[in-house]
RNA sequence: GGAUCGGUAGUUCAGCUGGUUAGAAUGCUGCCCUGUCACGGCAGAGGUCGCGGGUUCGAGUCCCGUCCGGUCCGCCA
């Protein structure tokens, strides 16, 4: 060993013991009678002191040759500090060298090896492995260990077995773009790497393996974002002979363990939430609901309550915006009745910016004086907005924002504006957690584009028996309210994980393929070994995936999961360390028998 | 496929309505300093303003194109 103890461990009680310690040099401050050495490895740093006037002059040379990342061993007394540094946990103590060895040098880094770094990101991910050197990026790795330790643990314990599932399989035409891989052996035909191991964990249901989990990378080819990467991991888990109240329980579980053993935080019992009430409340699937701010509708809120609201105002214009409106629906947004002016102006370009697309916003100010101003005071009069404070449950000090239009335009806008307003007001804390389940996905939707039936979830899952009759109908324009056995968590607005109740029978799997276009010969092309396999006493299961990156990031109090990936990929799918993906030689495409076009 | 912000010293950035020799901080180099720990002081080196074209007497600055990066929309069963 080139070290007795890490540049992190040595205290006081160590003091007149001779150790060696190894590490990157952070930083040498040189005094003249008096030179220092912070020595840094993966654990602490460790100030190693030379008075120049009783110390060999071997060691002064050698110590005014060291630059920033030389690698050096020095072996030393553990002495007490004159003065000492509560800033590091070795700052009661110093080394004085016998020796200091160079193990090897370094040429001057790009960026500067510290918490807060002057490097930018893509400097940093080119040189990944000087950024890695960083507290604040091991300090995300090792969280993102402790992780995976503790999902092993908990789930080791209910007696989930660990299965790997192959990297190489096969591409279907459902979900996202695969990642393809050429086979040499196999002239014309590729691999598609899988998005998840879905079927095989269903497979492995089949094979009796009644508890599975697998942390595993995923790959879609799709577009990226801070939260996506084209290679992902996952915590991947099914269970046979289970309900959706199980795979609830049981994940709730890993969940609050994975809080209280990481964060040391109890979170409460996970409250759940319909689909359907999530779109109606939150204008989103995964609502934030560390705060409240829920949607008002106030069109339908207001029919045959006996005091409907006035869409026409007192001087008996109509006020078109609204009146034309399939949805006309609002927030409430506590103490904000202050904004200014510009404020509302700025909120009002918000929702107009074309990724939100809303053609404008009313406001409506509850004044702490008790009147209400609104921009469309020209259409309604002070009972009208009154009626809208009373539809909101405004107090005086509160500011209410309005959006009109089509429905589900209107909520996605309206949805947008909610989180704004959170983030502006403060709302959403990264030290704060709220987590709960969306469940009663529905099971299919439609695309215009494409002229039919997508699975909203997957093919394989599982619709509400309840449901049945409507799938069996026939009618195809009573899909959209089949429900699904499919449930996700949230938390903190964030789609951390979701799963669902699998069919396991071979005639609803069918007839589930066919409902989604699939041909009975392309069903049985694609997934054959999927419906074959359930004839062979497919037990009843279900299951879900997390996604770990994001779970990470969100511990870590993190936007994007980038940093919680020790090697992750840019913007574009690069790895700009590595400089992937490449071309590769025209000898590897001819035994590939590719040809690359253009 | 689209929107938007950015690209100036090794690095992070500033650079006004176009106008002398493009600045700061940090890093780097040298010298000084006996208790520093983001040490301090003095001095110094360091820039084809992403690339190409255009407007202009004159472009880091304005326009067009292009490349690269960030964020978002579409996409992500």
């Amino acid at each position: 060993m080139l070290r007795t103890h890490t540049c992190g461990e040595l205290r006081i009680t160590n003091v007149s013991q001779t150790v060696t310690i190894s590490g990157w040099v952070q930083g040498v401050r040189d005094k003249g009678a008096l030179l220092w050495i912070d020595l840094r490895d993966r654990y602490g740093i460790t100030q190693i002191t030379i008075e120049t006037d009783k110390a060999d002059q071997q060691i002064i040379d050698t110590a005014r040759l060291l630059g920033r990342e030389f690698v050096i061993s020095v072996t030393g007394k553990v002495t007490e500090r004159y003065s000492k540094s509560d800033k590091i946990e070795t700052g009661d103590i110093e080394i004085t060298p016998h020796t200091i060895v160079v193990l090897n040098t370094s040429i001057t880094p790009p960026f500067t090896i510290e918490d807060q770094t002057d490097g930018g990101d893509e400097l940093r991910m080119k040189y990944r492995y000087l950024d890695l050197r960083r507290n604040p990026v091991r300090q995300n790795l090792e969280l993102r260990h402790r992780m995976a330790i503790e999902t092993r643990l908990f789930l080791d314990k209910l007696n989930f077995m660990e299965v790997e599932t192959p990297v190489l399989i096969k591409s279907t035409p459902e979900g996202a773009r695969d990642f393809v891989v050429p086979s040499r052996m196999n002239p014309g035909e590729f691999y598609a790497l899988p998005q998840s191991p879905q079927t095989f964990k269903q497979l492995l249901m089949v094979g009796g393996f009644d508890r599975y989990y697998q942390i595993v990378k995923c790959f879609r080819d799709e577009d990226l974002r801070a939260d996506r990467q084209p290679e992902f991991t996952q915590i991947d888990c099914e269970m046979a002979f289970i309900e959706q109240e199980d795979i609830l329980n049981t994940f709730e579980a890993l969940t609050r363990h994975l809080f209280k053993t990481v964060k040391g935080i109890d979170i409460p019992e996970l409250s759940r939430m319909t689909y359907a009430d999530a779109m109606q409340q939150y204008g989103n699937d995964k609502p934030d609901i560390r705060f409240e701010m829920k949607f008002v509708e106030l069109k339908n809120l207001t029919l045959g309550s006996g005091s409907p609201l006035l869409w026409q105002g007192a001087g008996g214009e109509a006020f078109k915006v609204f009146n034309d409106a399939q949805l006309v629906v609002g927030i409430c947004a506590k103490g904000a009745s202050e904004y200014s002016r510009k404020q509302l102006d700025e909120l009002t370009e918000f929702v107009k910016r074309p990724q939100i697309g809303a053609t404008g916003l009313v406001y409506a100010r509850y004044n702490t004086d008790g009147t209400i101003k609104s921009s469309v005071d020209k259409f309604f009069n002070e009972q009208d907005l009154k009626n809208w404070a009373t539809a909101f449950n405004a107090q005086p000090g509160d500011l209410m924002l309005i959006m009109a239009g089509e429905i589900n335009k209107t909520r996605k806008a309206l949805s947008e504006l909610r989180l704004e307003m959170g983030n502006r007001l403060g709302l959403r804390d990264k030290n704060k957690f709220s987590a709960h389940w969306v469940i009663d996905f529905p099971m299919f939707e439609f695309n215009e584009e494409a002229n039919r039936w997508f699975a909203m979830h997957h093919p394989f899952t599982s619709p509400k028996p309840e449901d049945l009759n409507l799938l069996n109908s026939g009618n195809l324009e009573g899909l959209g309210g089949v429900c699904a056995n499919a449930y996700d968590l949230v938390i903190n607005g964030v789609e951390i994980g979701g799963g669902s109740i699998r069919i396991h029978d071979k005639e609803l799997q069918s007839k589930i393929f066919s409902i989604l276009g699939f041909t009975k010969e392309d069903a049985q092309a694609q997934f054959g070994f999927l419906m074959n396999a359930f004839e062979f006493g497919a037990p009843p299961h279900g299951g879900i995936a997390f996604g770990f990156d994001r779970l990470c990031s969100l511990f870590g109090g993190a936007d994007g999961i980038r940093d919680f990936i020790a090697f992750p990929k840019n913007n574009s799918g690069r790895d700009v360390m590595i400089d992937s993906p490449s071309l590769i030689s025209q000898e590897q495409l001819n035994e590939l028998n590719l040809i690359v076009k253009g």
